[in-house]
DNA sequence: TATTATAGCGAACGATAGGTCACTTGTCAA
DNA sequence: TTGACAAGTGACCTATCGTTCGCTATAATA
């Protein structure tokens, strides 16, 4: 019972972070929210710079079990459609889980406050999933699926973009069917520009 | 000499917003900046809010002023060399200026709790380059410089990977040369892939 | 059963925030 | 010269913040 309170106490926190920032959020809100009063915080966390630093290290945790190891990268496609699909799938995952957005949000707004959320926000929003696809690339090179390139050039121009029409559906919920449409088209683009007929045996 | 105070606390707002948000800043330590102890700073603005408003003012009416009309759209690039060079001069004026990547820190930090903001934040990011570009994408193609396709996807396939490594270079400084250096590759790169001989007479 | 640790509560504390006000100073127009 | 006004000052107000503390109820343990 204690620890299912602390972790809610988390849940919480990173609800209202991403939504007022560490700065704008209260105590006081953040218990009520949970139906407690703000001392009762005190019995899981010596005070609010615990709970931040609690969350960050969940986040850090929850980031490098999900894409730290080589293990659980994403099969190379075999076609050209598998890749935008897999893609949408991805998408979808990424802008419909709540506990994921909320993590975008929270990076976009701390990442200039605290050091250890600035590193995290670069890994979301640029390096982690350049390097993902570049490796995604590079086997559909070897498979004869992209014209032979640079396969992290690649990776890079397929996912900024993708990456930004994200951030916009972050931004501006209603815009989500949207985006996502546009990432679509853009996936269906970039296939049309760099793939090819499989050459492979 | 008033006119000049009010403007310099606006300046002073946009530094210390762009750095601790506006939950994070207080009136002592913005007007301590200036030599001004806080009671002044009531002389000039009727609240910190008034402050947030009117730099948000500020900030819609010069981004208006410099993109907002057809006018002061860059001339359409001559050759595909000219792409890159003219992408670079603009890169490097708002990775330096100053003032540019404090708006852009400000916007980030303030999009989720402010609605103008948030709004500013989608044109600062996203749509303001993406339609400057299909603009010129669109020239270029007339121009027989760009393989023919949909200007609008191209400048969007062309921005938001370049918007992606100023972002960089607003979260970690240091690695600027490098973001800069990237963005010079994948201009590069972009101009190998949709560029074509100039066939026009 | 007696003991002890845990989780929650409510009152209170000190610090600090944004904001007000009476006052002084300097400038400029009448 | 005088009056009015704008700009700046320092003391003070009130609200709210994070935090502490003593108390109670409960549930597990010995």
């Amino acid at each position: 019972m204690a620890k299912d309170t602390k972790e809610r106490i988390l849940d919480e926190a990173l609800r209202q972070f991403s939504q007022k920032g560490f700065d704008g959020t209260n105590i006081r809100e953040l218990t009520a929210s949970l139906g407690l009063v703000k001392s009762s915080m005190y019995k899981h966390y010596k005070s609010k710079e615990e709970i931040w630093n609690s969350l960050l290290d969940r986040m850090i945790a929850y980031y490098n079990e999900r894409f730290g190891s080589a293990e659980n990268l994403p099969p190379v496609p075999d076609t050209l459609d598998e890749l935008t699909a897999m893609t949408m799938r991805m998408v979808d995952i990424t802008v419909h889980d709540e506990r994921i957005v909320m993590t975008r949000k929270l990076l976009s707004i701390e990442q200039y406050r605290d050091e250890r959320a600035r590193q995290l926000a670069t890994k979301h929003f640029l390096t982690g999933l350049t390097e993902m696809f570049t490796y995604i690339f590079d086997g559909m090179m070897k498979k004869g699926l992209l014209r032979n390139d640079d396969p992290q050039m690649l990776a890079f121009a397929y996912t900024a973009p993708i990456s930004a029409l994200i951030h916009l559906c972050d931004r501006e919920p209603e815009k989500t069917a949207d985006a996502i449409s546009q990432i679509k088209a853009f996936s269906e683009h970039f296939v049309r520009v760099y793939g090819q007929e499989n050459r492979s045996e």
